[in-house]
DNA sequence: AGCACGCCGACT
DNA sequence: GTCGGCGTGCTC
């Protein structure tokens, strides 16, 4: 972005001479604009929306600069269309849209746009300060109104709220814009203008009393307590169960006794009624939540709220930490270590690290909790960047259950499971139990094999194998959209005897259905919960207690609380073991203590199988033995030697084609050139590759990566600068699909 | 990303 | 004769 400050004016001076504005398009450029004739009540400010003339269409952008002069000669400049705001946008939100595009490389205007409601997007009004509150005139004859019968009840439902009702209560009673506005035209309603932030001020905060809290917990909230003004990096590292969200909320207590926000980001599967209604029924305050569910205007709704300080709670997932805040007073992220704070494609941020840059930008605690705490978090703890803050005690008040290790070699196995899991399986089901058999594979089986010739059944467009499915049967490709009939022959050799080989899922539970024909066996993964209900129809079902088997993906390893499961079997735990990928056996590890935290969470202690081709890996046995905050610890130092994050940056340059020569060709371009610029530079970065990626063919089209790494952020961050400039600049970069990744959360 | 312009193939 | 395929280029 060519951030040229030296010919920017002051705003409120004198009319600039050119509008810098940030346009919806994924250029990484500011275009320059005339002021419109008519100069806005304000002044020209950043931060408001306009509408400009781009190209041959019309588009909504956000002037970011005000120039005294464009570089650009002035008979180029097109003026601005129409100014959309009376009031920029709100300042700390442009803040973050600016910081987050400088640090993961993104354009300014693509950023600008993701992170606004759609109703700004387009170009919709903001609501503003006031709105119109809608009131009966009752000294009308009303018998006027007998042959418009939903105006007459309108007109009865308003005289029912003598201080009358803002028109979208109307709606929400059914009636539409139309009849409301028949009803002002005879004069049978009237609006009066209410400021938003007038009236509620409850008396008090709390709906409900906070709950008694054990001494660590006490220790933790004190600790919070004392440091509730300035920038405060904590994080909670608290076992299943230990109570990290009554920290949580007793932490916003003494935020909203103070008038201000709490922004609290969750992880996409922790949205749910039962977490929302948890901080609902605690304050009396207005509590905002960003879910999948609001359309357009509640989403506005929910912006505005934040922004002009109404709403004193925010919660919401990844996208949430765009949300302007009026009065800044903490933001929390749960499950810290979660993968879904990273957005995987587009502008690719990660929003537990941006909520730290506006933590400390704002200057207010950030209180960041987990089981399971990433490395980076839980190396800035140990280091004291971070204070830690550690929670080990259960309210069961048994130890957590230790990993078992089930050697799979050399042994027979139904469906996936040891005989020893099976026998596990049946006496826990004996005892009155349910068992949870985790397997990390949805479909019936990963491979359809040939007995007779070795043929296995590929995707035609991917290099993967097609996963077998039996309910519908089909074989599909889980890396694009293809899908196939079942063979009945080999098309190689024409032999009848195909195999499936490995298990799913769906295998999985046949299996068991079939040694336990009288248990209920639920299976929860992607296919099986597609309906929207019922994944809560089975977990309703699983909560009343009877002996069950549940089978299922990582679905069933976060949050979700199983009182009643006392033994979790995991069918193959390698999958993260010896992988090209440096971060997998972190993420490994931070799933199977997850998923291990299933087991035993109410009154019964529980047991935890998992099963394993390689039972003396040192990682697995550290992990086994003595836990997931153990094994964090020698992985730590195996990342300080061998320099990788949170010891170094990395930025990793994704390039796909269609031409399989296309993306690589350029890649190893751009690596001489970079190369060629590190050592001119005497910038301290490394660029390894290109490399084709893992699984190179992927929907027909070829991905290559470039890895940038170095030790020190800046270094990596003009390194990654340089790259994408000269990707900009570049003719043949245009004819290639290409995205920059700054701290990459996988390598594939 | 849009959205145009441009220059070659199979159709009313 | 043109409708439309997607390569190429531009957007203040």
């Amino acid at each position: 972005m060519s951030d040229s400050f030296s010919s920017r004016v002051a705003p409120g001076s004198a009319s600039p001479g050119a509008l810098q504005v940030a346009l919806p398009s994924p250029l990484r450029r500011l275009f320059d604009y005339l002021p419109a004739h008519r100069v806005p009540s304000g002044g020209w400010q950043v931060g408001l929306r306009v509408r400009v003339p781009f190209g041959r269409r019309d588009v909504v952008g956000v002037v970011v600069g005000l120039l005294a002069r464009s570089e650009l000669p002035r008979e180029k400049l097109k003026p601005v269309a129409e100014v959309l705001d009376d009031a920029p946008l709100p300042e700390d939100w442009l803040w973050l849209c600016r910081f987050t595009a400088r640090y993961y490389q993104h354009g300014l205007g693509d950023t600008l746009q993701i992170a606004m409601p759609a109703r700004l997007r387009q170009g919709h009004p903001l609501a503003g300060r006031t709105y119109l509150q809608w009131q009966a005139v009752t000294e009308r004859d009303a018998t006027e109104l007998r042959n418009a019968p939903r105006q007459a009840a309108l007109h009865a439902l308003l005289r029912q709220h003598a201080h009358g009702l803002p028109a979208q209560a109307i709606s929400a009673h059914g009636y539409t814009r139309a009849q409301l506005e028949a009803l002002a035209r005879k004069g049978f309603a009237l609006a009066t203008e209410v400021a938003r932030q007038a009236g509620h001020t409850p008396s008090g905060l709390l709906a409900s009393p906070a709950l008694p809290l054990n001494r660590e917990q006490a220790t933790a909230l004190s600790a919070l307590h004392e440091n509730l003004d300035g920038y405060h990096p904590c994080l909670l590292e608290g076992v299943t169960g230990s109570g990290k969200t009554e920290i949580y909320l007793q932490l916003i207590e003494a935020i909203a006794a103070k008038g201000k926000q709490s922004l609290v980001l969750v992880p996409e599967i922790g949205l749910t009624p039962q977490t929302l209604s948890r901080f609902k029924s605690r304050f009396k305050v207005p509590v905002v939540a960003l879910h999948s569910g609001l359309n357009d205007a509640e989403r506005m709704d929910a912006w505005e709220a934040a922004a002009d300080g109404r709403a004193l709670i925010v919660i919401g997932t990844r996208s949430a930490i765009f949300t302007p805040l009026a009065r800044p007073g903490a933001i929390i992220v749960d499950e810290e270590h979660d993968g879904s704070y990273k957005q995987h494609d587009g502008l690719r941020y990660h929003a537990r690290d941006l909520a730290v840059a506006r933590a400390h930008h704002h200057a207010i605690p950030l209180l960041m909790g987990s089981a399971t705490p990433s490395l980076e978090s839980l190396s800035r703890a140990l280091s004291g960047d971070y204070r830690h803050l550690r929670l080990t005690q259960r309210p069961s008040r048994h130890p957590p259950a230790k990993l078992e290790l089930a050697d799979l070699r050399h042994q027979r196995r139904q469906g996936g499971l040891l005989p020893s899991a099976i026998k596990a399986i049946t006496a826990t089901l004996e005892a009155g139990k349910q068992a949870l058999v985790f397997i990390n594979r949805r479909g019936f089986a990963p491979r359809l094999a040939c007995h007779a010739c070795g043929w296995m059944a590929d995707c035609d467009q991917c290099d993967a194998r097609m996963t077998l499915h039996r309910q519908p049967p089909l074989l599909a490709c889980h890396h694009c959209d293809s899908r196939r009939a079942l063979p009945d022959a080999c098309p190689e050799c024409g032999s009848g005897d195909l195999r499936a080989l490995g298990s799913g899922t769906e295998r999985s539970e046949e299996t068991l259905q079939g040694l336990f024909p009288d248990t209920p066996i639920h299976r929860i993964d992607r296919d099986s919960t597609r309906r929207k209900d019922s994944f809560d129809a089975i977990l309703k079902e699983v909560h009343r207690g009877e002996p069950c088997i549940l089978v299922g993906t990582q679905m069933l390893a976060k949050g979700h609380h199983l009182p009643h499961v006392t033994l979790v079997v995991v069918v193959n735990a390698d999958g993260g073991l010896y992988s090209a990928d440096f971060r997998a056996l972190e993420h490994s590890a931070q799933l199977l203590e997850q998923v291990a935290g299933r087991a035993g969470r109410a009154a019964h202690p529980g047991r935890v199988l998992v099963q394993t081709l390689h039972p003396d890996d040192p990682h697995l046995g550290k992990l086994a033995e003595h836990g997931y905050g153990a094994l964090a610890r020698d992985l730590l130092e195996e990342r300080r030697l061998a320099k990788l994050p949170p010891f170094g940056y990395m930025a990793l340059l994704r390039l796909e084609s269609a031409k399989e020569q296309a993306a690589l060709a350029l890649a190893q371009a751009a690596a001489q050139a970079l190369r060629h610029w590190l050592a001119h530079s005497g910038t301290q970065a490394r660029c390894l590759g290109p490399v084709p990626a893992p699984m190179e063919r992927r929907q027909n089209r070829y991905h290559v990566h470039l890895l940038l790494a170095a030790d020190k952020r800046s270094q990596r961050h003009a390194a990654a600068n340089y790259l994408v400039q000269w990707l900009d600049a570049n003719r043949e970069a245009s004819r290639v699909r290409w995205s920059i990744d700054i701290d990459p959360q996988t390598l594939s």
